[in-house]
RNA sequence: GCGGGGAUGGCAGAGCGGUCAAAUGCGAUAGGUUCAGGGCCUAUUUCCUUAGUGGAUACGCAGGUUCGAAUCCUGCUCCCCGCACCA
C-alpha cells in the first residue's frame, strides 16, 4: 500500500519547485479566492481545510479548463489575539504573528492547495498597511473620513470602540459574554453613508450572490421612504423624519430620545428635575435590557407646533427612541403605532384616529396599516397612499418638510485604541490642528519600542512614534495614537493580491482590472454585514478615484457550511468534538480528507464530520490506487467507453455548480464499471477528472501511467457525445436483471450447481407498442387524447415504459424515440453476455427463441427478462 | 414582530413534474473468500406476494393542480438561522 503521506509531500514539493499555480495575465483570466484567514495561535482548523478545499478544487479545474487562474492567499494578521498573547508574554505582537502566519502557510501547503504565493499579502506588513493609510488619506480629502464625537460601542474585554456592525445583540463580536457600553468619545469614522443608496440598490445586480447575504444586507442598510417634516419647538425648527406622513393629523405628542446629544434644550426648569431621574435611569440601564424595556418616558416641558394644524403638542423623552436614527426624534401617532399607542395609554396622552380601516378600530391596540383618512382637514377621505403623496407635497410647498430617505446603516467607526493596526496618518499640531501625514511620508509605521503596562493605548507609550514634527509648520506635534479597524485591512486586499509588490502606487490599475472582479469568492456567511459590506464600500471608493472600472467587488460569493463535529455539533474545544486537521491527514492521508469534506454534502450544507465516511474515502482511493497499481493499457470495450463518455460528461457541469459530492459520485460509479482493459487515453480522463479532488494522487497515478508532470496542469477532459451509447446501459441492467433472476430461481430450487440453463426468449410486446405509440403520434397533435388513448387497457401495466416515452415525447414531440431493443438485438446482446453467464454459473448456457411451440415453456418470459429453465 | 433556510429510507445526503421504493456513502444482515467475528467481494436492507413480471404504502401533516407530484400551489406543524423598539 502506497504511504499516501509520502506521495502527497512528493507533489508539494515538485509543484513548489515547478511553480506551477504562479499565475500570469494572459488569456482567459479566473479569480478564485478564499476569505483569507486571521493567523491564529491555534492554527488552521478543519473549517479552513473545508474552506480552502472548496476553492481549490474550483481553481484547479478552471486551472485544466485553460483559464488563467489567480488563486492567491494572504493573511489577516492585524488584530487583538496577537496584542494579548503579546500582553500575556510581555512580547511584540509581530512575533507571535509571523509564527503563526509560518506555521499556516505550512499547514496550506500541506494541505494541497493551489496558492501562487508568491503574491501572497500579509496585512501586518508596512508595505501593505501604507495603502491602507493612503486610501484613509484619499477618504480624507474626499470628506468620506472625518473624526466627530458621538457616542459610541466600548468593549471592555477589547479595551476598544467597536463599529456598529462589530455590536451583535449588545454583545461584542468576538465576546459573547462581553456587553457593550456606550461611550461619548471623539472618533474617526468612514462615511459608509455616502454610499448606503447605491450599496443598497446595487444589492439586486448581485445575482452570484446568495439570496441569504443579499437580504442581511438589506435589512442591515434599511432604506425607508419617508417624509422629514418640520415641527417648531420653542421657536427653532425640527426636523422629524416619519414614513407615515399620512398619520399627521393624529400626532398628540413628540418623543426625542433621551440619549439625544441636544435633549437639554427642550428641559424647562420645571422639568429638570424628572428629566435628570430618567436619563440617569437610562444610561444605566445595560444595552442587553433595553430590547426588552418597558416605554417610558418624561415629559421635558417643551411643546411643538403641529406644522399644518398650529396645534400645540407635548415633547416628550422616551427610552425607545433611537438618537442616531433619523434626527433622534420622533412623531408619536398612538392611534396607529403600536409602541407611541403603549406609551400614550401608560401617561394619558390623547389618542387620535385619523387613518380608519375596513372595519372597527381596535381599541386594545394600534391600527398600524393603511386605510382611509378620517379627521384631517381635506385630506379625509384619501387612502393612506394618496395621502402621504399629497401632504407631503403640501409641506414641500410650504417648507415645513421634504421627500426623504433614511438608512439604518452608519458610518463606520474605524478608530480603535488598540496598537497591533493600521495607525491613522494623522498629525495633530498645536499651531494648525489636525494635519494628515503626507502621502510621501507613508507609511506610518508601528513602532517596536511600545508597552503594554496600561490599559490606555500602546502606541502612545512609544514617545519615538507619538512625538513628531507637524508637517506644515514644522513645529512640535504629536500623532493619532488610534490605529483602524482589521476590517480596513481586508476591504481591499483582493486587489493587491494583483500587484503584490508594488511600491509606488496601490496597484497597477491595469492588473487588478485584468483580474478584477474576483470570479468566486469563497467565505462564511457570518461576514454578510461586516466584511461584504465594507469590501462593497470600498470597490465603489477606489472605483470613484478612477482605479477600478467595475463596481461590485465579486461576480460570485459562495458560502461553505459548517463543518460539524462527529456529535453533530459545531465543533469547540468545549465540546471535545474538535478533528484536527493535521490528525486526519496523518491518519488518512490529505486527499482522503480532501475527498471526504467535499463527499458528504454539497458544500453550502454543513457537514457532518464521520470519522467511517472517511474511511470510506479512503477506501475509494485504495481501490483506484489497486486498479492502477495492475493497470496495462488495452482497448476500451465500447460499453466503458461510453460510461466514461458519459461521466466526462456529467462531472464537469457538477463541478461547475459546485456540486462536488455529485462530482465524486459519479467518479465512483464511472469506477465501479471499469474493466481490466482499458485505453492510456481514457485512464487518464478518469485521473485528470480526480486530480482536483485528490490532487497528489493523481499526480502520482499520472505518473505512474507513464506522463509527464504535471496532471495538474494538463487539459480538462472533453466528452464525446457519440460515444454515449443509452442502449448498453439499458443492456447492462437487462443483465444485471437476468443474472439476479437466476440466482433467484437457483434459490427457489435449492439447486447449489445447475446443470444447464435454458433461457428462453420471448417476442417483445415494446416492439409493437412503440409503434403503436408511433402511430398514434403522427396522427394526433392532441397529447391528452393520444395519452388516454395509451394509458387505457392493456397498455396501462406497463406504465414504466409509458412514462419513458412519454417523457422523450415530450422533449421532442416530432420524434418518437427508438425503442431499447428488437428481440433480434435482444437475441445478440444474450448471446454476448452468455460467456458471462457460464462462467459465473458454472454450467452451459442455452438460449432459445421462443416460438409458437415454446409457447408454454415461454409463459414467463418477458421482454428483457427470458423465461429461465433450469436442469 | 420582520426576514431567510429547512423537514426524504437506520444515519448522512442526492433528487426538485414522468426513466423514483428514490443516487452515493455509512451502518446493519446474509453468503463467499486457502476466511481471524479483521480486510476484500457479492447480495439483501418499507411491507405483502412471487419461478422472477407484481401489488400496497412511503419523501413533515392536510388539501389542491395534473393523464402523472418527493418534486408545482395553498394551509398547517415543527426545526435551524439572521435582524430586531429604525418611527
Amino acid at each position: 500500500m502506497a504511504d499516501f503521506n509520502a506521495i502527497a509531500r512528493k507533489w508539494q514539493k515538485k509543484w513548489e519547485e515547478a511553480k506551477a499555480f504562479r499565475a500570469s495575465e494572459k488569456g482567459r483570466k479566473f479569480y478564485v479566492l478564499e476569505m483569507f484567514p486571521y493567523p491564529s495561535a491555534s492554527g488552521l482548523h478543519m473549517g479552513h481545510a473545508l474552506n480552502y478545499t472548496i476553492g481549490d478544487i474550483f481553481a484547479r479545474f478552471k486551472r485544466m479548463q485553460g483559464y488563467s487562474v489567480l488563486h492567491p492567499m494572504g493573511f489577516d494578521s492585524f488584530g487583538l489575539p496577537a496584542e494579548n498573547a503579546a500582553i500575556a508574554a510581555k512580547s511584540h505582537p509581530k512575533k507571535f504573528t509571523e509564527e503563526a502566519i509560518t506555521n499556516y502557510i505550512a499547514q496550506m501547503k500541506g494541505l494541497g492547495l493551489s496558492y501562487d504565493w508568491e503574491r501572497r499579502v500579509e496585512t501586518h506588513k508596512p508595505d501593505y498597511y501604507r495603502w491602507d493609510q493612503w486610501i484613509f488619506l484619499k477618504m480624507l480629502e474626499k470628506g468620506l473620513a472625518y473624526k466627530k464625537e458621538a457616542p459610541v460601542n466600548w468593549c471592555p474585554k477589547c479595551n476598544t470602540v467597536l463599529a456598529n456592525e462589530q455590536v451583535h445583540a449588545g454583545k461584542c463580536w468576538r465576546h459573547e459574554d462581553t456587553e457593550v457600553h456606550v461611550r461619548q468619545l471623539e472618533q474617526w469614522f468612514l462615511k459608509t453613508t455616502a454610499y448606503a443608496d447605491e450599496l443598497y440598490e446595487g444589492i439586486e445586480k448581485l445575482e452570484g450572490w446568495p439570496e441569504l447575504i443579499k437580504t442581511l444586507q438589506r435589512n442591515w442598510i434599511n432604506r425607508s421612504e419617508g417624509t422629514e417634516i418640520t415641527f417648531t419647538i420653542n421657536g427653532r425648527p425640527w426636523p422629524i423624519f416619519t414614513t407615515r406622513t399620512d398619520t399627521l393629523f393624529g400626532v398628540t405628542f413628540l418623543v426625542v430620545s433621551a440619549r439625544h446629544p441636544r435633549l437639554q434644550e427642550f428641559v424647562t426648569p420645571g422639568q429638570k428635575a424628572a428629566v435628570e431621574a430618567f436619563t440617569k435611569k437610562i444610561h444605566t440601564t445595560k444595552q442587553e435590557d433595553l430590547e426588552t424595556l418597558e416605554k417610558e418616558g418624561v415629559f421635558t416641558g417643551s411643546t411643538a407646533l403641529h406644522p399644518l394644524t398650529g396645534e400645540k403638542i407635548p415633547v416628550w423623552a422616551g427610552n425607545f427612541v433611537l438618537a442616531d436614527y433619523g434626527s433622534g426624534m420622533v412623531m408619536a401617532v398612538p392611534a396607529h403605532d403600536q409602541r407611541d399607542f403603549v406609551f400614550a395609554k401608560k401617561y394619558g396622552i390623547p389618542i387620535k384616529v385619523v387613518v380608519q380601516p375596513q372595519g372597527k378600530v381596535p381599541a386594545i391596540r394600534a391600527f398600524a396599516e393603511d386605510g382611509t383618512l378620517v379627521d384631517s382637514s381635506s385630506y379625509s377621505g384619501m387612502t393612506s397612499a394618496e395621502a402621504r403623496e399629497q401632504i407631503t407635497s403640501d409641506l414641500e410647498k410650504e417648507k415645513k418638510g421634504k421627500k426623504s430617505v433614511q438608512y439604518r446603516l452608519k458610518d463606520w467607526l474605524i478608530s480603535r485604541q488598540r496598537f497591533w493596526g493600521t495607525p491613522i496618518p494623522i498629525i495633530y499640531c498645536q499651531k494648525c490642528g489636525t494635519v494628515p501625514v503626507p502621502e510621501k511620508d507613508l507609511p506610518v509605521v508601528l513602532p517596536e519600542d511600545i508597552s503594554f503596562s496600561d490599559v490606555t493605548n500602546p502606541l502612545a507609550s512609544s514617545k519615538k512614534f507619538l512625538e513628531t514634527a507637524c508637517p506644515r509648520c514644522k513645529g512640535k506635534a504629536r500623532r493619532e495614537t488610534d490605529t483602524m479597524d482589521t476590517f480596513v485591512n481586508s476591504s481591499w486586499y483582493q486587489l493587491r493580491y494583483t500587484d503584490p509588490k508594488n511600491k509606488r502606487a496601490i496597484f497597477d490599475p491595469q492588473k487588478a482590472g485584468f483580474w478584477n472582479p474576483i470570479d468566486l469568492y469563497i467565505g462564511g456567511k457570518e461576514h454578510a454585514c461586516m466584511h461584504l459590506i465594507y469590501i462593497r464600500f470600498y470597490t465603489k471608493f477606489l472605483r470613484d478615484l478612477g482605479l477600478l472600472p467595475f463596481d461590485e467587488p465579486a461576480v460570485k460569493l459562495f458560502n461553505q457550511g459548517i463543518l460539524l463535529g462527529p456529535d453533530g455539533n459545531k465543533m469547540s474545544k468545549s465540546l471535545g468534538n474538535v478533528i484536527v486537521p493535521e490528525h486526519a491527514i496523518g491518519k488518512y492521508g490529505v486527499d482522503t480528507v480532501r475527498l471526504f469534506l467535499v463527499s458528504v454534502a454539497a458544500p453550502d450544507k454543513d457537514i457532518l464530520w464521520s470519522e467511517q465516511g472517511v474511511e470510506g474515502s479512503l477506501r475509494f482511493l485504495k481501490k483506484v490506487e489497486e486498479f492502477f497499481s495492475k493497470y496495462a493499457p488495452g482497448k476500451t470495450s465500447k460499453r466503458l467507453e461510453s460510461k466514461l463518455h458519459r461521466a466526462i460528461r456529467d462531472v464537469t457541469p457538477d463541478i461547475e455548480s459546485m456540486k462536488y459530492n455529485n462530482a465524486v459520485i459519479k467518479l465512483r460509479e464511472v469506477f465501479d464499471t471499469f474493466e481490466e482493459k482499458m485505453s492510456k487515453h481514457d485512464a487518464e480522463a478518469f485521473i485528470l477528472m480526480l486530480s482536483p479532488f485528490a490532487p497528489h494522487f493523481a499526480e502520482e497515478l499520472w505518473e505512474h501511467i507513464g506522463n509527464k508532470p504535471f496532471v495538474s496542469s494538463s487539459s480538462w477532459p472533453k466528452h464525446d457525445a457519440g460515444k454515449i451509447d443509452e442502449k448498453l446501459d439499458i443492456l447492462d441492467a437487462l443483465n444485471q436483471r437476468l443474472r439476479k433472476d437466476i440466482i433467484d430461481i437457483l434459490g427457489l430450487l435449492k439447486v447449489q450447481k445447475p446443470s444447464g440453463l435454458t433461457l428462453i426468449v420471448a417476442e417483445r410486446w415494446r416492439y409493437d407498442f412503440v409503434k403503436m405509440f408511433r402511430a398514434a403520434a403522427a396522427e394526433t397533435r392532441n397529447f391528452k387524447a393520444l395519452l388516454g388513448k395509451l394509458l387505457s387497457g392493456d397498455l396501462k401495466k406497463h406504465g414504466q415504459d409509458v412514462t419513458k416515452l412519454i417523457s422523450a415525447f415530450l422533449k421532442d414531440p416530432t420524434k418518437v424515440p427508438p425503442v431499447d431493443f428488437t428481440q433480434q438485438e435482444e437475441l445478440e446482446a444474450l448471446e454476448g453476455f452468455k460467456a458471462e453467464i457460464e462462467q459465473e454459473f458454472g454450467c452451459a448456457v442455452n438460449i432459445e427463441l421462443a416460438e409458437a411451440s415454446k409457447e408454454q415453456k415461454a409463459k414467463n418470459a418477458l421482454p428483457g427478462k427470458p423465461a429461465i429453465i433450469v436442469s
